[in-house]
DNA sequence: ACCCAGGGTCATA
DNA sequence: TATGACCATGGG
């Protein structure tokens, strides 16, 4: 059996799930916000803690800086990890205020906001991807634990990539579609779907095991 | 009682 | 560079 492309994926995934609508937010500064609390955390957590932040009306970038870490703490405990999380997103916030908040940033080439991103104490490769991504619209395609396993049971990779590697490699293998922010948008919420109903559900789903090496999980 | 979730940092070797 | 510990809640 040929093995699946990535380009095929995406369009095997999207006819199966269809358009995802990520990132589930009211703003930007949300989707930065989000970002930062799901890293290691279901969203299901998240949506909670930003849901206590806006209710406590502290969902502002400077209520967020002007908080004490313990208040802080207390509306978004509920995300996990919350002094690490507290302390991140004051760093997070404080940066994004001395920057001009989004109309400045959003006028910056990507060229230079990803290592500026990078630069925050607490934002990882991952969590400045999906801003770039999906608060900045950007053609940043978002690698996670998921993609990883995904095209490694798939075949596609050997799975011991380093983050970059894989990124370009998404990157390349989509250069040619129409509106490559929108795959990209699309694609990497279609893994996390799917990872998070079918793979669970049903070790043999009718996506990943189209392919052999899949009928037996690897992890 | 485990294991994992829409990660990242830090100490150690 | 490459592991491991740590953060810590909520759901399965």
């Amino acid at each position: 059996m040929a093995r699946l492309s990535i380009a095929a994926l995406y369009d095997r995934l999207f006819q199966v799930y269809g358009p995802q609508g990520w990132w589930p937010a009211e703003s930007s500064f949300e989707v930065m916000v989000g970002a930062l609390l799901t890293q290691n955390t279901a969203w299901r957590n998240v949506e909670r803690a930003i849901a206590a932040l806006r209710s406590a009306r502290a969902l502002t970038p400077r209520r967020i800086v002007k908080a004490a870490p313990q208040q802080l703490g207390r509306w978004i405990k509920s995300s996990g990890c919350f002094n690490v999380k507290a302390g991140r997103l004051q760093h997070l916030c404080q940066w994004y205020l001395d920057q001009g908040e989004h109309a400045v940033l959003a006028g910056l080439p990507t060229a230079l906001l990803r290592p500026a991103l990078l630069a925050v104490h607490g934002v990882g490769q991952e969590t400045a991807d999906a801003i770039l991504l999906y608060a900045f619209n950007r053609p940043v395609f978002v690698i996670d634990a998921y993609t990883r396993r995904l095209l490694y049971r798939l075949g596609i990779i050997y799975g011991d990539e380093d983050y970059e590697a894989l990124r370009g490699l998404m990157q390349q293998r989509l250069a040619r579609r129409r509106n490559t922010t929108q795959v990209y948008n699309q694609y990497h919420a279609l893994i996390v779907q799917h990872a998070k109903t079918v793979c669970k559900v049903k070790p043999r789903c009718n996506v990943c095991c189209l392919q052999r090496r899949c009928q037996q999980r690897l992890d």
